[in-house]
DNA sequence: GATGAATGAGACTTCATTCAT
DNA sequence: AATGAATGAAGTCTCATTCAT
């Protein structure tokens, strides 16, 4: 039987299991839900707390300020994308952006709208917002350019098409989280998927 | 002793003539450039005030709250693009929104951006937004319509074309704002007109 | 009769004679106030409010942080103690900081030792007080050397004895603001000097 | 199956050994380093925690309130002088104060001076400070008292010597913490010791 | 019209303290 | 004994708005 002598209890036991993750996970759902709903601004640290069922005071127990629990969310919106994308063309990397299947969340689309605005004033907010662009753009060059080689076409222009397919995305998330009656149901991936198809195939 | 000349008798005597009109543009002016850069939360009316080069104060003489100076500026945004349309057709409509012209003006983009955002927090500017939206829809539906029409094919997908042309305008504003240094330059407005003509030509 | 005609009306007529330096004025003998008897952290934005009479937001229409607050007072002291000195020799320095007169101020005195523990935490109030400081002790050697040299005695240890006589008043403040009870009313002063009188005199 | 050696058979079978004092110690040796260099708004309990080297959670363990451990610290720093003081008289008095030798200690130099600030807001430490001085006072005043005496002067003065003298060696603590390097180095025993003989022997 | 001052509400954040493991 | 989590109070500061000159 092992006898612990005492000599390594300074930092032992885990007194207390640590539930931060899962808490961080409930904070940044909440930021997403009211900035969903409510922009930035009425993102106040009392409503991300109240969506959350969470004291507002827990929010900065488990973030150092309210711009990282921004950034997390950030980065958790952009992993979700990445996870819906199998890798199997450019079909399915615009489905994975506009997101038809069971992976849709209408809150996702409005708070991405959100944070394209608030990246004029936080530049953390900016950098991991252009980047998420930037490396959107970057694929999308890479799958257009793919698939110009292989109809034997001239890539020429295959900057400007992946810059029109990644604004045609874009601003479907704008069009729908703004006025979301307005639009056929269902016609963004569709559409931009008809869109690639011809551009490319107009290509000299 | 009366120092008025006269010349502009429908005033009291001795009264100032109103700037009041000159002011409020210059106040919406302030908005939109703090805005452009520094969002709607950072467009204090302090940071309007300075942006005019007025007294602050002077912000609530000329409107009764901020948010009326929101909506002036939306009102001057969608005036803007309607004025730069001729009704000259589908690429015409395209061009005044992409603003290609003398009249492109990157604050007016990145505060589109913005009011967007902000529009899911106060609903007058979200009446203001939506309207605006609705209107380019419609008529955007109206102009393909017609195209299909005069080609003799089929009207069913007007309306989801012209939700992904629009859509693709929108996030070419929003693309642009936020990543001016990685798209081609120009690229929005003859993709656009592409990506119309083949979804058109290729209707049954 | 001089007839404006309007064409430099846009920044005249100060329509509001500015009080600040006034308000700033209470602000800062509000901080003296509170610090004296609470020390500075019990001095907050609201406590100081109140001690100067005035809603405690104006204290950040009239100084743009606390700290500014502090500053300023520092400054007051440091003014105070100067203008009290005339200029005619030691005794007459010793008592311009050990303010005999008229000019003596029980808030003064506790809230220069309060002042002292905050230079710890604060670089820009460390930066006044030590600038004080050094400020004192410079011309305390000035005074002295002047004494010993017109008594025909070594200066060596001018600094020591000036070093040691500010010591001394520093100290009066601290225990005549920590125990005035305990103390014979009106020891400082005459003791100081008998103090600098000795050490000058013993010098070789 | 028992770990425990036996050798602490005072202690309830399978009890930890208590290490209430040596923590308690830490606690206390924390407080006195942040508030050195941070002062007492700047000593939380997490930065007491941080330089203990110790879970903040255990220091509301061992002290029931922060104000515990700053009264504990004043103790100890009290307590510190009087083991330094032999009683052997008047110099060596001073010696144990201006702590000279290898106890010198630089934090508890401006631990003092914080302590002597604090001493302002919180009753209990304003106390134990004045007591603190009391004491200083009145052993000083028998040492000047005994000394006027064995040298057949007059004693009628003797309090105001005294108090002249604790304010040189408090005043010398506050100087040297804020202003360490304006002054010559180890000025402040020797002067007082001078200043005390001086008085002494003006006395009538 | 113009402008300095004033104010009440509310934001983010820090912190001593308590709780639960 | 030790430690992660939770909480309520309070602090500084910002701001839209109103007031007074």
């Amino acid at each position: 039987m092992d006898c612990d002598d005492g000599l390594l209890v300074t930092q032992p036991v885990m007194a207390r299991p640590s539930n931060t993750a899962e808490r961080r996970d409930q904070i940044v759902d909440g930021l997403l839900s009211v900035m969903a709903t409510h922009g930035y601004e009425g993102a106040s640290i009392v409503a991300i707390g109240k969506a959350a069922g969470l004291n507002p005071a827990l929010v900065h127990y488990h973030f150092d300020s309210k711009e990282q629990v921004l950034l997390a969310l950030v980065e958790r919106l952009t992993t979700a994308v990445r996870a819906r994308y199998d890798g199997r063309g450019l079909d399915s990397f615009i489905d994975a952006h506009l997101s038809l299947g069971p992976g849709a969340d209408a809150r996702a689309v409005a708070a991405w709208n959100v944070i394209g605005a608030e990246a004029l004033r936080q530049p953390a907010v900016r950098t991991l917002y252009r980047r998420a662009l930037a490396t959107t753009l970057h694929e999308m060059r890479r799958l257009v350019t793919g698939q110009l080689k292989a109809q034997g076409r001239s890539t020429r222009n295959a900057g400007a098409i992946a810059a029109a397919l990644v604004a045609a995305i874009e601003g479907s998330f704008r069009v729908a989280a703004s006025a979301p009656r307005l639009l056929p149901r269902g016609f963004a991936a569709p559409m931009v998927k008809r869109m690639a198809a011809h551009l490319i195939r107009s290509e000299p």
